[in-house]
DNA sequence: AACAGCCTGTTAAACGTTTTACAGTAAAAC
DNA sequence: GTTTTACTGTAAAACGTTTAACAGGCTGTT
């Protein structure tokens, strides 16, 4: 009848051992007898006995906890990486808190404020700008910790890993170069972001270079609705491009919807390239082609160094880089000379050949 | 230098107070002098204090923390209803720790146990499958607790929050038959899931009730590119229906992907309803006539009901019963006789009037 | 004037673990 | 045969809070 906890002392009582004992049999901290062993195992089972996390924490100071603060749950990028996170960090005993700080700087460190009050023994953070999150500087040296996507373009104290956002903004740019585009928006999501700002800067480098002019950039917000009008209302007073990069998987949205809200064709008259690699890419007539981030990279890559750091690595902290790649699919067109002929044809048509050839290449 | 923790005894001390005083500025438990809290909270501050929580848990017992369960941290369903419940949990001051059983109900046990080792002041759980999970039974009484989306089709010993599932077939059902669909084909995803079974019995019953024969119902199963395949190779050996409702947002991406890689345009040859209301569903040129579930609605009674519990409110339990509405776009070709003239210029066309139009009926 | 009741604050005892220091025993070394 | 050493297990002291019990100073009632 009485709902009360049982705790160690009842599970050392029916075994007949001290709760020491009991204790060591659960954290394994010290080696006991296989026998003994087995009759507090027994004798916690016949009980359902639970080891209490919080006063297990509050004695060990150790809590098997991460923190991870995303900038918002809503966005699939941020919630796979979590859901890659949570599967390595259950495989590891861990148990993770995931907080948003819907991109707000003050809820940022607010959030920050609450995570750190569970002693957690390890943080993976995607901050929501290049500022470290105040508050944060003193727990460098005692917390392990690990900054991932958005991570400052320079060296940073602690570990990072981040994809090479120059570099991809670069991959975009070079397929449509290729394929003859000339006219080319790079659509943004907010130019405040570092990494955004790397994968404009890597789009317009190699578009200064070769066309001797930067493309136009447009800042879209981080909300798909309101980017979608934003795009809708910058695509009704400009000259229509002959071709879009969107740096952001909510931008592809956003550029999609006003695209498809001003009954825009892709690819033709405008091209898209995308970015992230989402099922529902692909499950559209025009299968969009995109920069594809290894999400599982990025994920498996953050854990291994939080635990690396977590069981006392301290060598200075690592920057990693992953690489991204193009998942080319048939939302760009290819105004190059060579394929003159049948571009009115390819964008009617949308050759099944074509485009199995042309994914293989990928 | 030394990492020391600052306590609240140290802050007690600063401040020149007892340490119950402190704790009560923080906690709030029992009033303490205006001048004194302002003198606490400045100590607090100086020293950058923050209250344990493992122990402030350990003592009182309270967790403020809440546990969200759910099956699958990659589907967008599961991951909006988090972003949603981390807001309103924010609100009120509790974390939440979610884990992912990953539709395992072996895994749900065990992920279960791990949020139970929390103690944590409520629950919030969408099981995997119709059973409820083993070893919850014996936290019925004692710990407040509200299972959400796939509910248990009968009554429930504890709270519940979800759609009504079965009505959401039949407005998909009715729509396709008003606008003169009969050959259609049912997708879902896991029919040992009551809640798509449900969806499927309301979608069954009506056309069985208007065309005297029921539908054909496909199991695609939870995965986005599984499923597709599986229904590609459905398409390739069976007649093509005219229309096809989707039950899940998962399904409705794996029976778009698989049309698209068959060539087959929507909505004419082939009509799609599919479910839930996503920003990707109206970033195509043919936007998705969809079953929308107040996804937000669901949060919010969720998190509304837990909070009742978990303040103490002890009467029986309650089941919430949500209204699903239809998201009308262009997939689906209007077949009915009124329409013949201009079925074919509206698949070409687009038209835009028309579209808004229908959209403004919603 | 005395006493009950209300505020506000303090002291000290929990909460359920982990861990330090120690004790006892058996095996190994002298 | 005594002393080390190694190994297991135990007793008891933390860990940082909350809270029950209490104490003293007011106010207001008799």
């Amino acid at each position: 009848m009485s709902a009360k906890r049982v705790t160690i002392k009842d599970v050392a009582a029916r075994a007949g051992v001290s709760i020491a004992t009991v204790s060591n049999v659960f954290s394994g901290n010290k080696p006991v007898n296989a026998d003994l062993q087995e009759r507090v195992q027994r004798a916690a089972r016949e009980l359902s006995y639970q080891v209490d996390r919080a006063a297990s924490q509050l004695r060990s100071g150790q809590a098997k906890v991460v923190g991870v603060l995303v900038p918002d749950l809503d966005d699939v990028f941020f919630t796979s990486l979590v859901s890659q996170l949570e599967v390595m960090a259950q495989k590891d005993g861990y148990d993770i808190i995931v907080a948003s700080s819907r991109d707000d700087i003050g809820l940022e460190q607010s959030r920050l404020r609450t995570l750190l009050a569970w002693r957690p023994s390890g943080l993976i953070v995607i901050p929501c700008s290049d500022a470290v999150p105040a508050g944060l500087d003193s727990e460098f040296a005692r917390l392990p910790m690990v900054f991932a996507d958005r991570v400052p373009p320079d060296g940073s104290i602690v570990d990072t890993v981040a994809i090479d956002n120059c570099e991809a903004g670069e991959i975009a740019a070079r397929h449509l170069l290729e394929l003859g585009h000339r006219d080319i928006v790079v659509a943004a999501s907010n130019l405040a972001i570092s990494p955004i700002r790397e994968r404009v800067r890597g789009a317009s480098a190699l578009i200064r270079a070769r066309l001797g002019a930067d493309p136009t950039v447009i800042e879209l917000g981080s909300n798909a609705e309101r980017g979608t009008e934003a795009f809708v209302h910058w695509l009704e007073r400009h000259k229509r491009p002959s071709a879009v990069i969107a740096l952001t998987n909510v931008i592809t949205l956003s550029t999609l919807s006003a695209l498809a809200r001003l009954r825009i064709d892709i690819p033709d008259p405008v091209s898209v390239v995308g970015f992230d690699d989402y099922p529902w890419m692909s499950a559209r007539k025009t299968g969009l082609t995109a920069i594809r981030q290894p999400i599982a990279e990025i994920a498996a890559a953050a854990w291994e160094r939080l635990r690396r750091r977590m069981s006392g690595d301290a060598s200075p902290p690592l920057g990693t880089v992953l690489q991204t790649s193009l998942q080319v699919r048939d939302s760009v067109r290819d105004l190059s000379p060579a394929a003159k002929d049948d571009s009115e044809s390819l964008s009617l048509l949308q050759d099944q050949e074509t485009k199995t050839a042309v994914n293989a290449i990928h």
